[in-house]
DNA sequence: CGGACGAATTAGGTTAGCCTAAATCTATTA
DNA sequence: TAATAGATTTAGGCTAACCTAATTCGTCCG
């Protein structure tokens, strides 16, 4: 009659955390099993099931209303940001210690995330002198889990004006790849025409084509506030 | 009435082929269930279990005779190398790149070596400038999985005499740290006094002090066979 | 208020990889 | 040559994570 001890330190565990995060967004709304099923490419019933795993736990990584959608516990939260620390510090690793175009860094990271070390971890920060943010503008959180809010909106909110890019979502790589081709990178000043109803217009005084980006795709750009 | 595929790209699988081309030495031999389940920390009839598949595979990974031991078939064989170079790349990298101490490679490159893909081993590759041998002396096979056979054997063999250190094995990992600690590295030059029944006493140029070995740790240790 | 529709859950099944216990070989020894 | 010890295989189970099909719930609409 041994305790049940569910294993809760598997990649898949580890995927479910760090989609419920990511479509929680910044105010941590419930996530409903539909869209975690989109996400994660799994049938709604496997998230029902893995949900309720999850929230059966002595310790538990969510809090799960049936039919209510799920949202991270505290606990749920740091492990979500651990891994989302790994997937970051190995992004920038690949591109900027092993040259990696940054359309490609997603994919590996996404695999290797799971198995590094604490240990790697470390290393690999120590490599890179401890960066606040990787390739894709995004804030990298502290092994303490603390990670500041990022001041910035997403792209398709906005008319017409002239902004600083924020980050730029790394989920779709060709997207990724056009945007870098028109010089639309982290840092780089966007001169924005949002008059059209279904698309932009871009200009960066670096990429010398403009670019006509789907408002659908203009949300993959966030800008950044300034006040 | 699907074809029933089953799934080879496990990191199970490549557990099983690493091990078996690891016990089988250069000769190949076939390998019994016994050790195979030792050296994998599993249950003999599991093993058992996993060469029947691997043999009923439509391109078999090995030669299995039940009760008689198995062998790597080519399939098997380059599936093998393929997994090594991976292990030791990595070895290599983390030792050169990353600073890691020689002794905890190993562990590390033990599970990254099943996720990472042929792009960044091809990085990792330049990265180190096409490298021929890893940290541990031992010899990273081509990307076409020629491996040349390594001209060396056991210091367990000798008597007294002097010797190159050819390579010394990355399973143990408090003997790895002993034998640095005296200097005993892939190059190294050893003066070995093996007179004694159970030990050898080793002397290098840059060790400080000298080091008795027992016999047992002893063929851990390669020495090079010069001619 | 009664459907009806879509979302979510339950029920029951599959596969990989492991396990233990029981059966069966093989090879050696008396 | 028979007994037996040790190695190996067979038989039967278990768990994680997935699946499909069937059911149930909640909401919204006429």
């Amino acid at each position: 009659m041994t305790t049940r001890r569910v294993n809760t330190n598997t990649e898949s565990v580890d995927n479910y955390l760090k989609a419920i995060y990511a479509l929680g967004g910044p105010e941590e709304e419930r996530v409903n099993s539909t869209l975690l099923a989109e996400r994660l490419g799994v049938a709604p019933a496997s998230v029902t099931n893995m949900l309720q795993k999850l929230a059966a736990l002595p310790r538990p990584f969510v809090e799960y209303e049936p039919r209510r959608g799920v949202r991270l516990s505290a606990a749920g939260k740091r492990r979500a940001l651990e891994i989302v620390r790994h997937h970051r510090l190995l992004e920038t690793f690949l591109y900027q210690v092993l040259n990696y175009p940054i359309e490609e860094v997603h994919d590996e990271a996404e695999r290797l995330e799971h198995f590094i070390s604490e240990r790697l971890e470390e290393r690999i920060d120590a490599k890179l002198g401890r960066p606040k943010f990787d390739p894709h503008g995004h804030c990298i959180p502290a092994l303490n889990g603390k990670m500041s809010k990022q001041a910035s909106r997403p792209l398709t909110d906005v008319e017409d004006g002239e902004f600083a890019v924020d980050s730029i979502s790394d989920q779709d790589s060709a997207l990724l790849k056009r945007l870098k081709a028109h010089g639309v990178t982290p840092g780089a000043r966007l001169h924005v025409k949002g008059s059209a109803k279904d698309e932009l217009l871009l200009r960066t005084t670096k990429g010398s084509k403009p670019l006509r980006l789907p408002r659908s795709a203009a949300k993959s750009v966030r800008i950044r506030i300034e006040n």
